[in-house]
RNA sequence: GGUUGCAUAGCUCAGUUGGAUAGAGCACCUGCCUUCUAAGCAGGCGGUCCCAGGUUCGAAUCCUGGUGCAAUCACCA
C-alpha cells in the first residue's frame, strides 16, 4: 500500500515540479486528525523549493485524482492526511482473516538456521526469578524467530560440574543422612539446593572459626576444611573416581528431574541438551589449531592468551598454565560442536549481561580463527531481576523461587476469579487449570514487557496486576470474543465486499495489518516486548469498538457479519502472538 | 580508573528509518452493567523526556561533554 502511494507520490511530484523524489516518508495519521496514512512534506523541500502546505494540497488533489483507493485529504502544517476508501481495507482484510497464521512466515530449505541457547542452569540449586526472565526471554525469542521465517533449534549447556556442585555434593554426603528427594518429599533441585545453602554455612562458621584462632580473612577462606574437601573432591571427579562420580550422577539426576518440573510448568522445552561434562574439553584443539595460526600466543609459564589489545579490549586467557579448559575454552568449543551438529549459521546466546564482556571477547575469537558463521552470533543480553533488598543470591537463600513464585501466581489468579464469579459449570480441573492460564500469564506478561535490556525491580509484596498492561487483561479480551463467537449461531463466513465502516472498526484493522511487520522487527531485534505491546495496543482499540459498538445487538445482516469476523480475526491473532511469548489464552475467565 | 548498558508523570513502562500538542497502565477523582463477560469502557488529574552544549526547517530520539545507577575489566563459571 505504501509502496503504491510512494509510487504515485513520486508522479506527482515528476509531474508537478518536474522532480525526481528519492524517498516517501509515511507515518500512520495521528488520531486527532482525519486520515489514515500521513505523508510528511518536510523531506521533499530540499528538492523542491516552496511552501509546505501548497505542496501538500498539491499532492493531496493528485492523487484523489489518480489513485482509487485515495478517498480525500487533508493538509496540516507539513503533514499530508490520506483517507484511505473502505473497499481497500475490506479487501486487506480478507487476506488476514482467512489466514490462521497472519503475519508468520514460513521457514524454507533456504532459511537462516539459527539455534537459541537459553536457562542454561547450574544442577546444584533450583531456578529462580533470574531464570524465569531468562527461560522466557529465550522461548519467546525462538519463537519469534521462527514465525519470521527461520529454521530454529532451542537448546541449553547444563552446568553439570565444577566446585559448586562438589559443594552441594560433601554437605549432602557430610549432613545429610541419605536423605532422598523420596524419602523428604522435596523436589530434587530444591533438596540439593539446600546442601549448597548448607554448605555455605557451614564453611563460614568455619572460617569465623579460623579466624578467631588468628588467622587472617583471606587465608582463612582458603584454608577452611570444608573448602578444601571441595577441591578435592572436584579433582576426585575429573580423576574418574567411581564414588564420586556415582555420587555426582545420583544428585544431578534429583536435580534433573526437579528441572523437568519445573521447565514443564514453565512451558519451555529444547531441542537439545547440552551438557558441560561433554564438553568442557572441547575448545582445547581449537586452542591447539589457533596455536599454529598465531590467533594465540603462549606465555612462558605454558598459559594460552590471546592479545586484544588493538580491539580495544585486554590479553584474555583461553588455556591454564596447567593446560586444563577454562570458561571461554568450553564456549569456543561448544560453539564450534553446535555448528557441527546442526549445521547452523547463527547463535543466540541468552546469557544476563553482566556477561557481555565475555560474549564480546567470545564473538571476536571466533571470528579471528575465521569461522564465517561468527558474523552471526548474538548475545541476547539481558538486565538483572533484583529484588528491593539487593541482589539473589541463592547460596545465602535470598532468591525468589521459580516453583514458589509460578504457585503464588497461580493463587492470585484464583482468588480474584472466584471473587469474580463467573465460572460455574467448569469442573474443578478445568478451573485449575484456568488459574494456572492466567497467573502465568500475568506472570509471563510482566517480564516480558519491558525491554531485555533493561533490568527489573521485582517487589514480591506487590504482586503483579491483573489489570490495565497485563497478560489477564489481553486473555480477558479473548475469552470475551469466544463468548461471541459461540452465540454467534449463524454462518458468517462470506466475503465483506460492499460496506461502510465504522471508525472503530476501521481502526482495529490497522492495528491487524501491523502485525506482520512487528514480527519481523521483535525479530531483528530480539524483542518480545514489541510482541506484547502491540498485544497491547491491538486489545485496547478492539475493547473500544466492542464497548461503543454491538456486535451481534445490530438488526443490520452485514454488520453482524463483518464483526463478528473482525472480532473473531482480532482473536486469532491474539492468540497468535501470546504463542509467540509462551502464553496461553483460555476459552473463559 | 577503563569499557558497556540504563535514566521519560508519584510508581511501572511505551515511544527504533529524527516529525504534528511526548503516550499507556497503576494510584487518585467523575461517569457507564434491565443489551454481546465491568479483569472492561469514556473522561479528569499528573511532565525540567537527568543536566549543558551542538547538528537540523524540526531532537525524548543523532553528536560531544558531564551527573546518577547498574554490570564488567580473574589461570571462577
Amino acid at each position: 500500500m505504501q509502496a503504491l502511494l510512494e509510487q504515485h507520490i513520486k508522479e506527482a511530484l515528476n509531474s508537478l515540479h518536474q522532480v525526481n523524489l528519492e524517498n516517501v516518508e509515511f507515518q500512520a495519521t495521528r488520531k486527532e486528525f482525519e486520515g489514515d496514512v500521513t505523508v510528511v512534506i518536510f523531506p521533499m523541500l530540499r528538492q523542491v523549493k516552496t511552501n509546505p502546505v501548497a505542496l501538500g494540497e498539491a499532492i493531496g488533489s493528485y492523487l484523489v485524482e489518480n489513485v482509487d483507493v485515495v478517498e480525500r485529504f487533508n493538509v496540516v502544517k507539513g503533514f499530508l492526511n490520506l483517507v484511505i476508501n473502505d473497499t481497500f481495507f475490506l479487501q486487506q482484510f480478507k487476506e488476514i482473516k482467512d489466514d490462521a497464521h497472519f503475519g508468520f512466515v514460513k521457514s524454507t530449505e533456504e532459511s537462516p538456521s539459527i539455534m537459541v541457547e537459553y536457562s542454561s542452569p547450574n544442577t546444584n540449586k533450583p531456578l529462580h526469578l533470574g531464570h524465569v526472565r531468562n527461560n522466557l526471554l529465550g522461548y519467546a525469542v525462538a519463537e519469534i524467530l521462527k514465525a519470521a521465517g527461520n529454521t530454529v533449534f532451542k537448546t541449553q549447556i547444563i552446568n553439570d560440574r565444577g566446585i559448586h556442585i562438589c559443594k552441594s555434593m560433601l554437605a549432602w554426603q557430610k549432613y545429610g543422612n541419605g536423605e532422598t528427594p523420596q524419602t523428604t518429599g522435596l523436589k530434587g533441585d530444591k533438596l540439593v539446593g539446600n546442601y549448597y545453602v548448607k554448605f555455605d554455612q557451614e564453611y563460614k562458621a568455619q572460617v569465623a572459626e579460623l579466624q578467631k584462632h588468628g588467622k587472617t580473612e583471606d587465608d582463612a577462606k582458603v584454608e577452611a576444611p570444608l573448602l578444601l574437601e571441595a577441591k578435592k573432591m572436584l579433582l576426585q571427579w575429573e580423576a574418574g573416581d567411581e564414588e564420586v562420580v556415582s555420587l555426582w550422577k545420583k544428585m544431578n539426576q534429583w536435580v534433573y528431574d526437579g528441572f523437568e518440573i519445573t521447565y514443564k510448568n514453565l512451558g519451555v522445552d529444547f531441542d537439545k541438551n547440552y551438557y558441560e561434562s561433554d564438553t568442557y574439553l572441547l575448545g582445547k584443539e581449537v586452542v591447539q589449531e589457533g596455536l599454529e595460526k598465531d590467533v594465540f600466543f603462549k606465555k612462558e609459564d605454558g598459559s594460552v592468551w590471546i592479545d586484544l589489545t588493538e580491539e580495544g579490549l585486554d590479553e584474555k586467557i583461553v588455556l591454564r598454565s596447567d593446560g586444563t579448559a577454562v570458561y571461554m575454552t568450553q564456549d569456543i568449543g561448544t560453539a564450534i560442536q553446535r555448528v557441527k551438529d546442526y549445521a547452523i549459521n547463527g547463535l543466540v546466546y541468552t546469557v544476563g549481561n553482566e556477561q557481555d564482556y565475555h560474549f564480546k571477547v567470545l564473538f571476536l575469537i571466533l571470528k579471528k580463527l575465521g569461522y564465517e558463521w561468527a558474523n552471526h552470533l548474538y548475545h541476547l543480553s539481558y538486565g538483572m531481576v533484583d529484588l528491593p533488598s539487593g541482589k539473589m543470591k541463592s547460596r545465602e537463600g535470598t532468591v525468589v523461587d521459580a516453583d514458589e513464585l509460578m504457585q503464588e501466581m497461580t493463587k492470585t489468579a484464583q482468588t480474584i476469579s472466584e471473587d469474580l464469579g463467573k465460572l460455574e459449570g467448569y469442573t474443578q480441573d478445568e478451573k485449575e487449570e484456568l488459574y494456572e492460564t492466567i497467573g502465568l500469564g500475568a506472570l509471563k506478561y510482566y517480564i516480558l514487557k519491558v525491554d531485555p535490556r533493561k533490568r527489573i525491580l521485582f517487589n514480591p509484596e506487590e504482586s503483579v496486576d491483573f489489570q490495565g498492561n497485563t497478560g489477564p487483561f489481553i486473555q480477558y479480551t479473548y475469552a470475551r470474543i469466544q463468548s461471541i463467537l459461540r452465540k454467534a449461531n449463524f454462518d458468517y463466513g462470506q466475503d465483506v465486499v460492499d460496506y461502510t465502516l465504522d471508525p472503530k472498526e476501521k481502526e482495529v484493522m490497522k492495528q491487524l495489518q501491523l502485525f506482520p511487520e512487528v514480527i519481523q522487527q521483535a525479530a531483528t531485534q530480539h524483542s518480545p516486548a514489541l510482541i506484547a505491546n502491540y498485544t497491547y495496543d491491538l486489545v485496547k482499540e478492539f475493547n473500544s469498538f466492542y464497548q461503543n459498538v454491538s456486535i451481534l445487538g445490530t438488526d443490520v445482516e452485514i454488520e453482524k457479519v463483518f464483526r463478528v469476523q473482525l472480532a473473531k480475526t482480532v482473536a486469532q491473532t491474539l492468540k497468535n502472538a501470546f504463542g509467540l511469548l509462551g502464553i496461553q489464552v483460555p476459552e473463559r475467565m
